[in-house]
DNA sequence: CTAGGGTTAG
């Protein structure tokens, strides 16, 4: 039956990727009606319970399967790191007591994958020390991780420590995505010189860390750098990306800078031809207004813009007015945004 | 035929 069984591996992936988690059960019993039983389909279901976000299954489906192998580990874990929870060994040794405090199987693929998963807190720091320990080497991947991790919870010295590690490793400084995260790192906890020490210690730069470096100045409020440095960046012939694009404008709102931001939206999308403008750099902007006070010019802008605006659009806007006391007249332009925000939430 | 890691935003 192996024929019948590649093709139902194959459509519980299907049903995996489309989020049928309905038509995946029926598969489910399809199978244990016809009485197949096969790692590979066990890890399948393994997968398709994962994907279809129903962790509780994947468990289920993982602690049935006769004979696990790699893949099964492996498959289980991603679905643990892909909803970022920490807890896979805890719940491991409940559903088998057989299982000693850590998989049989680790690579530095799943070490990687729950380190991702611990990303921006102190247990990122445990797993890395962890792995260590256990004999696996770190890759570039998982410095970038760190530094990610230390980024987030805005750690300065755990990261300049980490950056100091990679500095005697010798190999990885020179790598793009490492320097990228260290710029991002650096400049989230502040640090704008030594986000631009390695920008300029840089010698092949992409759009990515062009576009941090921008956005690193305007976080940190300094809009007159962060304009010519962005100014730089056209010249070096990158053209902005959507992304690029919502990344600016979002350290915009953080560092205060109304009007770099705002010239920056109506020039990148005037003047760089096809530029896919979307509703998020409309919330961007209707954020940014909201965040610098102007509450009546982002409503104007919420009921003219092109595309409505999403929850999260909302959402921010009537923060934006809870915290700036609205008084009088303003207190039902506050009621309405409650309302919208209810609404679209 | 069943896994998989990274850098900019939300």
């Amino acid at each position: 039956m192996s024929n019948g069984s590649s093709t139902i591996a194959v459509l519980l992936r299907e049903c995996g990727i489309s989020r049928d988690l309905a038509r995946g059960r029926q598969l489910h019993s399809q199978i244990l009606g016809a009485g197949y039983r096969s790692t590979v389909l066990e890890n399948s279901l393994v997968r398709m319970y994962g994907d279809c976000g129903s962790l509780d299954e994947a468990v289920d489906a993982f602690s049935r399967i006769s004979s696990r192998n790699v893949f099964s580990w492996n498959i289980l874990l991603s679905a643990f790191a892909q909803r970022g929870h920490l807890d896979f060994a805890r719940t491991m040794l409940e559903i088998l007591p057989e299982f000693d405090t850590s998989m049989p199987f680790h690579d530095i693929v799943s070490w990687n994958a729950m380190i991702f998963a611990a990303a921006g807190t102190k247990e990122s720091f445990v797993l890395f020390r962890r792995m260590q320990l256990e004999g696996t080497r770190p890759t570039y991947v998982t410095y970038a991780t760190m530094i990610d991790s230390c980024a987030e919870a805005a750690a300065l010295g755990d990261g300049r420590a980490i950056h100091e590690r990679i500095l005697q490793l010798g190999y990885f400084p020179g790598i793009l995505v490492i320097c990228n995260a260290l710029i991002n790192f650096y400049s989230r906890c502040g640090a704008v010189e030594e986000a631009l020490g390695v920008f300029q210690s840089m010698r092949r730069r992409d759009l990515i860390t062009w576009s941090t470096i921008v956005s690193g100045y305007a976080w940190n409020g300094l809009g007159e750098r962060s304009a010519q440095l962005f100014q730089c960046m056209l010249l070096e012939g990158l053209d902005p990306s959507s992304v690029t694009l919502v990344n600016v404008l979002t350290s915009c709102s953080h560092g205060g800078l109304l009007d770099f931001g705002r010239r920056l939206f109506v020039f990148v999308t005037a003047e760089v031809p096809g530029f896919p403008v979307c509703r998020e750099h409309y919330d961007c902007l209707v954020d940014l207004l909201g965040r610098s006070g102007r509450l009546e010019e982002a409503l104007e802008l919420m009921e003219s813009m092109p595309f409505e605006p999403t929850a999260l659009g909302r959402m921010s806007f009537a923060a934006s007015c809870r915290k700036q006391h609205l008084e009088g007249d303003l207190n039902s332009l506050y009621e309405d945004t409650n309302y919208m925000a209810l609404k679209g939430a």
